[in-house]
DNA sequence: GCGTCGCCGTGACGCTTGTCACACTCGCCC
DNA sequence: GGGCGAGTGTGACAAGCGTCACGGCGACGC
């Protein structure tokens, strides 16, 4: 009896999964916990089974050349890594690495490939999870495509509003936990472009406060009306 | 006996899928003939079906609120349209419009849930589908944020090539049909940004010759190494 | 033949942004 | 308290690119 079934039990990923399948499963993880700055791929890596966010925080990021990077998404509890390669047998699409101490839950594919033929409800757990990341992708692509690098923050700053937003009165105070430099590359530029971009947010008065990592912002739906170019 | 099934057994889409499933799918289907410009959906309406283009080509774009355009796919004979949001229940996240007049076949919603709970052919299918449309998807970003116009229109060209190209000696022939606004949009530039792409590649010999609609250009690995930066 | 229209090439200009350089603040440790 | 390093604000500058403007060219119709 593992203790690892509830934690799976309790991903969204894995929702309605049946108790035995779940056990299965568990019994196949191999839990990993792992410092800041660990790198669990590499773009074009071959894949070999699924992560799981169990605890702390994992960014997916593409590099160029030059050493520029763009992050696609970060991850954190309860959330899949790579779950895409699993299927077309084909290289990691992306590089992934903690950015926070972490522990995670890595299942082979094989195990993976298993349940997914086997269990209805993971295979829909699935293709709804590929469609949020295309859904993601979709909004990262006319982001970066379309809108300056303060309507991106603004953008970014209202996800973390609706993700882990206490409102109070008509701000929302969010914890970024981020340095700008990291906050840059999320967003894809430079980061004395981000502490040009907040200092805008601030006088239009979409950031109201910046106490150490700490963030008074308009609500989630001002700031993205802003974005759009709507003032 | 419709005329579709064979055509529907032919997509890539709906391979290894029985046929008694396919005669159902096909009876429900409503094959459509639109001319060029024909608005399939908008981003943000809601799902109601699944399109597959027979015949022609369609384009999958997002516009900003100035008019500009991005496109995220262009899709031709036995591709899907709008796969995903019929599993999350969301909107289309994106705009598509035929750029040439084209037949397309439109199935219902619901029959295509049936099909997806019932054929796990057909499950396994969407899924490679999905995977291939992010796969593209992070291509895109990382383009698009990382590299210059030459570099865009270079990778843009090089899928050209591998797609339609006819390779003779060490160039290989392509047939654009498009116009330099058309690249424009597909690779998130202005028209006139094109044209000066179009004279960089000439001058470094990656673009051998434009006749009209038809070009001569070096082979894709080559062009795709010109846009990694290794010169 | 001549106007018209769609498409392409190119120059000029300004805006955004990446880059470099440097100052300033705030913990933290000796 | 002084030094130090990480994180941040800000100015200067150049490169890339979008935009505007205009000219050329070929196709097509009258």
């Amino acid at each position: 009896m593992s203790t690892i079934v509830p934690i799976l039990a309790a991903l969204p990923f894995f929702e309605g999964v049946r108790e035995a399948t779940l056990e299965r499963l568990a019994a196949r993880c191999v839990p990993r916990e792992v410092g800041s700055g660990f790198s669990l791929f590499r773009a074009g890596d071959a894949c070999g089974g699924l992560y799981l966010v169990l605890d702390g925080r994992v960014r997916i990021y593409r590099t160029a050349l030059d050493g520029r990077e763009q992050t696609l998404a970060v991850e954190g509890p309860g959330r899949p890594v790579a779950e895409l390669p699993l299927f077309d047998g084909g290289p990691y699409p992306a590089s992934a690495a903690t950015v926070v101490p972490s522990r995670l839950a890595f299942l082979p594919r094989g195990e993976f490939e298993h349940a997914f033929r086997t269990e209805p409800e993971v295979a829909s757990a699935v293709v709804r999870a590929l469609g949020a990341r295309l859904r993601h992708l979709v909004q990262l692509v006319e982001t970066v495509a379309f809108r300056d690098v303060a309507a991106r923050l603004a953008m970014h700053l209202a996800d973390f509003a609706d993700r882990a937003g206490d409102t109070d009165g008509s701000s929302v105070t969010i914890d970024l936990d981020r340095t700008q430099e990291q906050l840059a590359t999320e967003i894809g530029t430079a980061r004395e472009s981000v502490s040009r971009a907040f200092k805008q947010l601030r006088k239009v008065g979409l950031v109201r406060d910046q106490t150490g990592t700490l963030l008074r912002v308009a609500p989630a739906a001002q700031l993205r009306a802003w974005a759009r170019g709507e003032t």
